[in-house]
DNA sequence: TAGTGGTCTAGACCACTTC
DNA sequence: AAGTGGTCTAGACCACTAA
């Protein structure tokens, strides 16, 4: 059935994708063990091993030591719409406040339900001046987040503001209840500063070590990099944020009018 | 200077990431070899490969068998922004027709600068069926494209179209001339049915080993699938298009109100 | 022809999970 | 305790590249 020119490892692993696809091994289905695809194969627990890595890299399969190797389970997809920035989300967040532990200045932070946030001075790169259309290594107020949906960690998000847009405000004296993108334009709407328009820019590439840290990726799961720049009416620009998604996760979707 | 608690692949890996970062292995420098760091870090071969390929992985490295790995170079990256559908493109897009071999019917497969081009009646699936508004299962035009850009395949790029919308022209008989989403939207503006407004759907995973044939990529290199539909203004679909890009060869770029 | 990456075998030890 | 994945050694053959 197979005529056997490619080399052992791309046997295996072709034979166990195509398994996959033809759903004889289920998502949340078990493989062979190593040892079992090493004498059915007639090749060493190794080689087998690297089949299996090598769906891993793809996406397919995930290992869990000592236990065994899956076909991954389907993400629910999120799916990211000019919808999630819409006015009325937050121009009413409801603020459950009752603030237990807020430190009245410095770095920060505080923990709630779906993300982390850490707030800090730092000095402008020449993205972030750009963005803002401040001097390079000026300060800003930094804001960052990891945001997490059922335990899980989904991407990564950090705002930098012009100081003089936040002074003041929760933004830089976070307590609970001021959270995520909606929190930050809702302080900015009432700085007087209502967001109005976002440029948004997308590229994907593999993590870096510190990203399959922190957003816990799977091996073999590419980020996808987010870079929004935020106006006012008058295209004066109020907050500059990037973020890093786990690609899996997530769905950008946009609808525009072609141009001239 | 390197607590030893790491295991070995780590150990060479994390340290060729830290002389790439550091620019010590600049873009385009060459590793050490395989046998080389072998035997400066008291290892097998083996062992030194794999963290090696941990770098290709990431995409930090690129081999090339029989000479050795380099650092990998920068792509070029474009932007893409609504301007590429910008209609002045479309309107007036030099043809330059010389129909050499221009097969009056069926499949049908032409080349030019920049893209290979094929042509097909196919049934419609699910996805097409809902996007341009007919029945799953009714025959639709396939115009399917592999782009390349200085010989280097960047991305794939299908379009589908009702039968009626484009019965008879060039776009189901292609000359060399009618090219690319520029020749799709000219023809359909031709044919009355003018392009107003796209919605695109972005996301980003690890290839399928097709896609790493198609388009050559490196391992450890993700794709953008990009899924779009073409409205005209009175939001009557005129084209489904799906696509697959080379990661790193791309950035996407929106710029949007913030709704109510 | 010498150097290089790719891959495989055979055997081993370890860490983790499951019962 | 048994089963599993992760990793490593030691040695080998192959295919490709560059001079």
């Amino acid at each position: 059935m197979s005529p056997d020119g490619r080399q052992p490892v791309h046997r295996i692993a072709d034979d166990l994708r195509e398994q996959i696809a033809s759903g004889a091994l289920p998502p949340g289905g078990k493989l062979p063990a190593n040892r079992e695809l090493a004498t059915q194969y007639g090749v060493t627990r190794m080689t087998a091993s690297r089949a299996v890595a090598t769906l891993v890299a793809e996406g397919l399969v995930e290992t869990r030591h000592g236990s065994g190797a899956y076909v991954r389970e389907a993400h629910p997809v999120r799916r990211l719409g000019p919808d999630r920035y819409a006015r009325h989300k937050w121009q009413v967040t409801t603020v459950d406040a009752f603030a237990a532990d807020t430190p009245a200045t410095g770095d920060s932070v505080s923990q709630q339900e779906g993300q982390t946030q850490e707030v800090a001075l730092v000095k402008a790169d020449k993205r972030i001046a750009e963005s803002l259309g401040v001097e390079t290594g000026t300060d800003v107020y930094e804001r960052a987040r990891v945001v997490t949906r059922e335990g899980v960690a989904t991407h990564t998000m950090t705002s930098y503001y012009r100081p003089n847009d936040v002074a003041g405000t929760p933004i830089v004296n976070p307590r609970p209840g001021i959270a995520g993108q909606a929190g930050g334009f809702q302080v900015l709407n009432e700085q007087g500063l209502p967001p109005h328009e976002v440029t948004e820019e997308l590229s994907a590439r593999m993590p870096t070590p510190d990203e399959v840290q922190v957003l816990a990726l799977n091996p073999g799961e590419p980020v996808v990099e987010v870079h929004r720049v935020t106006r006012t009416a008058e295209a004066r620009p109020i907050e500059y944020a990037r973020g890093v998604h786990v690609a899996s996760r997530f769905r950008w979707a946009f609808t525009y009018e072609i141009p001239d």
